[in-house]
DNA sequence: ACAATAGTGTCTGTGAGACATTATGCA
DNA sequence: TGCATAATGTCTCACAGACACTATTGT
């Protein structure tokens, strides 16, 4: 079409990671210390190259998610957010990055000295502040990412990838506030997840805590699209014209 | 962390775009016939490599856009879908395609002669089906593309992309029915779009058709997230157990 | 007994779906 | 007048949200 000798450009390719967890009730991010530049010393969303011509891409993912922040697959909902691929969001030359979305139970400090210089949890709304300055256009891609997750979070059943293998119905309803910011009705979250077909299954006995009427317990049930689904009042949203 | 040496792989980025429209009340996705290897003479989702390292990835979208199907931007909604990257997808080496979402109203034949040799509709069932025999993945591409489009039909004002810039009630439901492959009852439909705030706005007076009272115009209204949803009635989805 | 959380029951408003009815054009 | 489609009204059932109430633990 355009010379016989023209030929496409090649890109690096990289993998961005925004993964989630719930701690102390609170969203939370886990950020890395960059040690090299560009960026160097500012936050930014774990990720790196592709490592050979030869992998796949979630591979890489799950690689990344290993070697940054020490999870691996099991019991971690893992899913492909967006490609961020803007001319000059990289002086390196021209990286492409495939961002994914993790969900992670609540875990405690992650494992230091693998990779990353001093990797944390962050809170997502610090993270999102003006004031935290993430390298590249990780803002953005962390932005994309908890909207999804808040979306996710609406019809699927996402909310029990931020739990353990067993939950409590109320461990499970403050997935859904700390994610969505939102205060529920206790007793007609519990009608309504135990209605959802599929959602969730008991599990065991009960779960003692210091105080009040001990919990049952439950697991992930085997639908992953609920229905109905678990609407957010959504009272804000479009455009004011 | 390995080598000294070690540099990260270059990979080749592509773009793909399932281009969705509506003909003759029935959902259409827009192939080529590919001219060059591989899967010569087969059928294919239009794309193309990036033009060169400074081009935008949605920029590369619009311009193949338009050298392959004559489209370009106005009334036109194009929204990334998602990144296929599997080493041996393509023969040709290491290339990462980026997939591209547009939906566009009824249109007819399509423009040939510019890029591709021989562009045509191609009803979405038909180009599904087993027989069809897609190049790449692009099978895989196109049945992701759909299936984000039936799903934004629920929750976004997507369905008026498919219509003029003014259109009847029943066009629209014409929409949902083509897209979800459902039938729909006209006067539940009318009134829940009416009472849907911001979806559809009036303009000008009427359209007579052939037969029967003419009906009232309207246009796309300033809202694209629709509040309540237009729930299609999903019995049969989620995982059988 | 009391505090605290788990779990159940009841009421009310709203919307979805089924369907009758009226309105407005043309042959 | 008859036909076809547009537009409106009515009914019923199911669910969301509000909230009173009972149950079961520890102190």
């Amino acid at each position: 079409m355009t010379d016989d000798e023209w030929v496409p450009p090649q890109v690096l390719l990289a993998i961005d990671l925004v993964i989630l967890t719930l701690r102390d009730n609170q969203l939370n991010v886990l950020l890395v210390q960059r040690g090299i530049e560009p960026y160097r010393g500012q936050l930014a969303l774990p990720g790196g190259f592709l490592r050979d011509a030869d992998e796949r891409i979630l591979a890489a993912a799950h690689r990344e998610l290993f070697e940054e922040a020490g999870l691996h697959g099991d019991h971690l909902h893992l899913e492909q957010l967006a490609v961020y691929g803007d001319p000059g969001r990289d002086t390196r030359g021209r990286v492409v990055s495939v961002a994914y979305l993790a969900i992670a139970p609540g875990l405690p400090e992650p494992e230091a000295g693998t990779d990353a210089s001093g990797a944390c949890w962050c809170p997502v709304d610090q993270a999102l502040s003006a004031a935290a300055q993430l390298a590249f256009d990780h803002r953005t891609i962390l932005s994309d990412g908890v909207e999804r997750a808040r979306s996710k979070l609406e019809h699927t059943a996402l909310a029990t990838a931020f739990c353990g293998p067993t939950f409590t119905i109320s461990e499970l309803q403050q997935v859904y506030e700390a994610v969505w910011g939102v205060r529920i009705d206790p007793r007609n979250f519990y009608r309504k997840v135990q209605r959802s077909e599929g959602f969730i299954e008991p599990a065991g006995p009960v779960r003692k805590s210091d105080t009040g009427r001990p919990a049952r317990l439950f697991r992930a049930g085997p639908r992953q699209v609920l229905n109905p689904p678990m609407t957010r009042s959504t009272d804000a949203e479009g455009t004011s014209r």
